[in-house]
DNA sequence: CATGAATGAGGGTTCATTCAT
DNA sequence: AATGAATGAACCCTCATTCAT
């Protein structure tokens, strides 16, 4: 395969520079990383920046086509099954925390630059909104199933992705932040059933 | 007293300024606000902004030291007496979700830039600590009272702060997300007891 | 007028701004022109070029407003009365001759960059037309005085104008090259005028 | 001949380059094509007109080199012979027209981006020199063959030049500009001969 | 207090040219 | 002969900041 070596070659620049300017945007913000900043990291003239990319702009639509956690989350969506829920939701929990923190540098670059721009805020609306639609539903299964009492299962689903992010981001560790939450939302803290 | 209206109007030209600053920093991102839009939109010339403020960098610590809801968030947490825990968390819910609302600017200016420098995230660690402290503090008040289990308090007052912090700032309404995570927190949703 | 001392002065480096724009305009061409040339050639900071127009397009328009021939020509013809031939043709010869000569530094950048391009090539065309037409129906009075013989007005209008731009645009003087040319249209070169 | 086959196609590949850039160099000028845009109109790769042309001004001295009308024009004049002044000035002006008009690209661009500049200017004056004494002669010729009256030449000359040329730049149809100004060169417009 | 003309460093982008394949 | 990745100098333009008025 001696004839892809070139396009193997401009494929692997490609990446190295999508790459690089991630983690350059994600930790110092767009607009305050120059591309001069990303060549030099990567090791060629800026000029070379633009035989791949038409701008600042188009390394954006890379970095996301390339690094998006939200196919994985999806997945981790979709093996929710009928498990018991503390299983099922230890299992999703750790999978998204650790999906966020090994996807730290985008998923900062997002909440930095995109989630107040209302077109990308939308996108991210969407998102949650078809997340929590299947963690409810699988919710749902587990009250028909008799584990669980009847309850606003969006609401719970909420409260346990929030639980999850604000961890994963603000770095706090899974045990016991996350499965002390898990613990929490199966089974409140209040004495008496009866305060419900 | 004529002496005091230079100085009042000065004053209100200062507010004004840092306010429409907040404005268009919020909105934009501190990189994208020229000094130029500030002034345009304060109806004053460029100039104007270096009689208040030495530069850009001022005018941040001027939004904050105005801006900033922190104070209030303490406010909020010293109310925290012996009420009964679903009051007591409902108020201080009600409290902080309509701070951060009311804040949005600040908030939204604080993720965006703040969060990710490592001084500032330092002082923000440090006030969800002492935040959390308080918090914690209460809900042991409950278990000695004997309303509450003994439970690992700081876990449920940092998932308590995540459905209402990421509520407010999603824009999520108040009844039924952060209604519901307090039932949640003190009831939990598994039929069994036994489950945990 | 003290308080108009500021306007004026902005008013007088604008000006001068377009002035040396067209100078180094026609001298090299738009595209050699860099902005510090004009920069450095008015002795002012690049960046002020952009306090005074948005951009490098922005400066042709203002150069062509302030330096357009094309009103001037218009009033030349204008004065195009009962006059005999010879005179009438003498004394818009000198005006239109001088004119461009005057304005040569215009007159080459139209030349050069403009009528090439479609629309403005549109925009010469009719100002052509129109010129063409004026004296056009000045020639065509003179043949209803009987001074001159009936002829195609249009293409004898089209013969002297080529003739003085021509001679204008390639620097040969006046007189014998505009002169000569109101002579042979008069009276033509042939021997018999059987040999019409 | 297998030998020739290479350096045939390179001559083809040359030529195509050439025109390729004749066409683009006068319709954009020449600052406005890169040297991209040649190679893909030419459809090959930027690289490979390295291979044939130093660089972007080798290129323009082969367009002239190809497609100068110079020469062509030099022809035409050597024609001219005793014939009647109206046949040959007719057959003159055809010829000069309508290279003009078939080779519209390299005139163009010419007067774009080569009259300006003194060099070439230089050249242009003494074709023009050498094309204008050519004919020149040829009309006093006439003179001396009794069929012309005795007139500055050089003028009449030059007079008839121009409109050819503008007619034929400005695309003004041959007849009846052209033809129409020989009529006028010829025989005047003026009703009585003693205005002269 | 207020203006806006003026500065100049620095950023994004373009593009002729080179060279390894 | 042909490719296209890579270079780097230069250009246009932006914008925080200064300062004369």
């Amino acid at each position: 395969m001696a004839g892809s070596r070139r396009s193997e070659q401009a494929e692997r620049r490609r990446n190295q520079l999508v790459d690089v300017a991630l983690d350059l945007f994600s930790e110092r913000g767009i607009d305050a990383v120059r591309i001069s900043d990303i060549a030099e990291k990567a090791g060629v003239a800026q000029g070379l920046l633009y035989h791949y990319f038409p701008g600042k702009e188009a390394l954006l639509s890379a970095i996301i086509e390339r690094h998006s956690p939200l196919p994985l989350v999806r997945d981790a969506l979709a093996l929710l099954h009928d498990q018991p829920a503390r299983e099922a939701l230890n299992g999703l929990g750790i999978r998204v925390y650790a999906l966020i923190q090994e996807r730290r540098a985008i998923v900062r670059l997002a909440l930095r630059e995109g989630l107040w721009q209302p077109d990308i805020r939308e996108i991210a609306m969407r998102a949650r909104e078809s997340a929590l639609g299947f963690l409810t539903h699988y919710l749902q299964s587990r009250v028909a199933a008799g584990e669980l009492r009847p309850h606003n299962s969006m609401v719970v689903a909420q409260t346990f992705a929030s639980a999850v992010f604000v961890a994963a981001i603000a770095g706090l560790p899974f045990d016991p932040y996350v499965t002390g939450a898990i613990e929490v939302i199966l089974s409140g803290v209040a004495v008496d059933p009866a305060t419900k």
